[in-house]
RNA sequence: GUCCCCGUAGCUCAGCUGGAUAGAGCAAUCGCCUCCUAAGCGAUAGGUCGGCCGUUCGAAUCGGCCCGGGGACACCA
């Protein structure tokens, strides 16, 4: 099943071939950039007649008069215009036809994408050495649309939290959960309600203590190594940790769970294979003590060779070491076809060097793809790292209940006459589905500047919004009262509708997009043109005080418009509601 | 020093493989609720797209050089 674009960008291409004889140019057809010129444009024969060097006006009316040999029954006409761009109109009749088919559901909203691949992502991987904090938020959120959207186009996703379980400071948590049980007893689990606060301490033990930190690097030793009484405590404090993690993601509605893990201690003793195999394949060398990978590509400071170290000099494994054995593991036990990272943009480098490595040593299959699904840093209003007024991390269950807690009072004073209960299911809904738009509807590759004021104003470009018209529509639906099903738009009486139906209808188009580039606010800013559509729709036409026909079609025009509209919030993790 | 990212309206940001007169939202000013939810709609105002040069029918987009900001760069993750 191809999108309208698809389909013309084919058959434009075929036009030019005939015309010109050149294979599989680019026909480079997109959405018409403004009204007056159609519903989508041909760009792609004016470089082709600069090619040719002939005259592209000429050219693009040869490709017209081929076009009309076809016969496409989605095309009213075609025209010419400006120095060889063809404009190309949408038949109504033909529109019409498809979304009909779509609303009454013989037709899928979002069609199975051709092939099905195995597609891994990891994402959100926090380090359960402390609690997650805002610093988890743009990974988690990002990660799990672009999960969501994969699956809907019918591949095989597998999630992966790539929890930091096995790292250098769990020594000292496990040594200061230690100490506070010898002196309290049982009470140890309690202290680990706060787990921001825990960690701190320890950390404090850590740096004061010269015994305590021996105890702690010693504990490192003892946990790796398989020592009972340290596992235990160990498992103890990650599950304390991962029911944190599976409050957050229930409340900010993430699709991650516990089988959804792939945490570094399971790669634990994989390590040394992965030594061994980088030996082999000749790519180890020992520089300071260290085992090294040193490829050419890699230039460090001074210009010298940079390493990849894979084993510190007294033993221990990096954290490059556990990701190249995870790039063995999704290659060759998982068979994956393509392996997203959802990880922060800084750590670029460092995903360099593991592909590249990994490729190099043949840790990865011939087949896969390996690609870093970079973000940015998430900022305070003054452009600086996103910190408390004390200088520590925003925990992220505070930001997102306050962003609730102000949805309840916006909600209250939108829509006092609400019942107290209805109210607070709104502002649940509402104050996440604001934090997460606000992510989402950013470009992921920049800086991400946090701001209640902005994101909270719940006005514009904002989830809100989006709900908003959503519950608009529901709320006609129920006010018509006539049982629906509201599956046949029969007539385009205004532009407006033939404006909203077209842009309906090419819904598909930007799943596609963001299903292979991984940009999901360009799905957020379709969703924010479509709304804005509606709500004109909304204001100059009328619906349930039309003519029975008219009232009929529009009625089903706005169904289509909630099907869409859920549908899209749906695959950002944005859940909708039918009064707000 | 090397490499990567960024610089678009007062603020926050879009701008898809170069495409037609650069778009939203917020903030500002002015209109629109006896009418389907005004968390809305319309209108006005606001830009030498950091700068210069180049590539070409055409550049915010591609290339080069500068300026400014951020980040990464050997035993943390």
């Amino acid at each position: 099943m191809r999108t309208i674009k698809q389909f013309l960008n084919r058959q434009v291409s075929a036009a030019i071939e005939s015309c010109t004889g050149l294979r599989d140019s680019n026909a480079n057809v997109i959405t018409a950039s403004k009204v007056e010129f159609g519903d989508y444009q041909a760009n792609g024969v004016m470089p082709i007649a600069k090619q040719l060097k002939v005259n592209p006006r000429e050219l693009a009316n040869q490709v017209i008069e081929e076009l009309r040999s076809f016969n496409l029954n989605i095309v009213e006409r075609y025209e010419v215009a400006g120095p060889g761009f063809i404009n190309i109109y949408l038949s109504d009749t033909e529109l019409l036809r498809r979304a009909n088919a779509i609303i009454n559901g013989k037709l899928p909203i979002i069609p199975k994408s051709e092939i099905s691949l195995r597609i891994a992502v990891d994402y959100s991987s926090p380090n359960l050495a402390k609690e997650m904090h805002v610093g988890h938020l743009r990974g988690t959120i990002i990660g799990d649309a672009i999960v969501r959207i994969l699956e809907k186009q019918g591949h095989q996703v597998i999630r992966q939290n790539h929890v930091g379980d096995w790292g250098t400071q769990f020594g000292m948590l496990i040594c200061y959960l230690q100490e506070l049980q010898q002196t309290n007893g049982k009470e140890y689990p309690a202290a680990l309600t706060d787990l921001e606060r825990f960690y701190r301490e320890a950390k404090s033990r850590f740096d004061s203590d010269r015994k305590f930190a021996d105890r702690s690097r010693q504990a490192v030793v003892d946990l790796q190594s398989g020592d009972q009484e340290s596992q235990q405590i160990w498992t103890q404090f990650i599950e304390e940790s991962l029911n944190h993690c599976d409050e957050i993601y229930s409340k900010l509605n993430i699709t991650l769970d516990r089988s959804h893990l792939d945490s570094e201690s399971q790669y634990n003793d994989q390590l040394t294979g992965v030594i061994k195999k980088l030996s082999e394949e000749g790519l180890l060398s020992e520089s300071e003590g260290a085992k090294c990978v040193f490829l050419p590509q890699f230039i460090g400071k001074d210009g010298s060779k940079l390493p990849v170290i894979v084993q510190k000099s007294d033993g221990g494994y990096l954290y490059s070491t556990t990701d190249i054995a995870a790039v063995h593991h999704k290659s060759h036990t998982l068979d994956i076809d393509r392996a997203l990272y959802v990880v922060d943009a800084r750590q670029s480098l460092h995903f360099q060097q593991v592909f590249a490595v990994s490729k190099e040593a043949k840790f990865a299959t011939e087949k896969i793809s390996l690609e870093h699904i970079s973000y940015g840093t998430m900022m305070d209003s003054a452009g600086k790292p996103f910190k408390t007024r004390s200088g520590d991390t925003v925990k992220l269950i505070e930001l997102l209940d306050e962003s609730v807690s102000r949805a309840y009072t916006l909600v209250t004073e939108k829509n006092p006459d609400l019942a107290d209960e209805e109210r607070k299911v709104i502002s649940e809904k509402v104050g996440i589905a604001a934090v997460k738009y606000a992510d989402l509807s950013k470009n992921r590759t920049s800086d991400y500047i946090f701001d209640w004021a902005t994101m909270l104003s719940f006005e514009g470009n904002t989830a809100p919004y989006l709900m908003y018209a959503y519950a608009r529509i529901r709320s006609i639906l129920a006010k018509a009262n006539m049982g629906g099903p509201y599956e046949t738009i029969s007539e385009l009486k205004s532009p407006l509708e033939h404006l909203l139906l077209t842009k309906l209808i090419q819904f598909p188009e930007i799943v596609d997009t963001v299903a292979s580039d991984c940009f999901p606010n360009l799905l957020c800013n379709y969703l924010h043109e479509l709304a804005g559509i509606f709500m004109r729709f909304y204001e100059e036409c009328p619906i349930l005080s039309a003519d029975e026909d008219i009232r009929q079609s529009r009625l089903s025009l706005s169904n289509y418009s909630s099907l869409v509209l859920k549908q899209g919030l749906e695959l950002l993790g944005i859940e909708t509601l039918t009064q707000m």
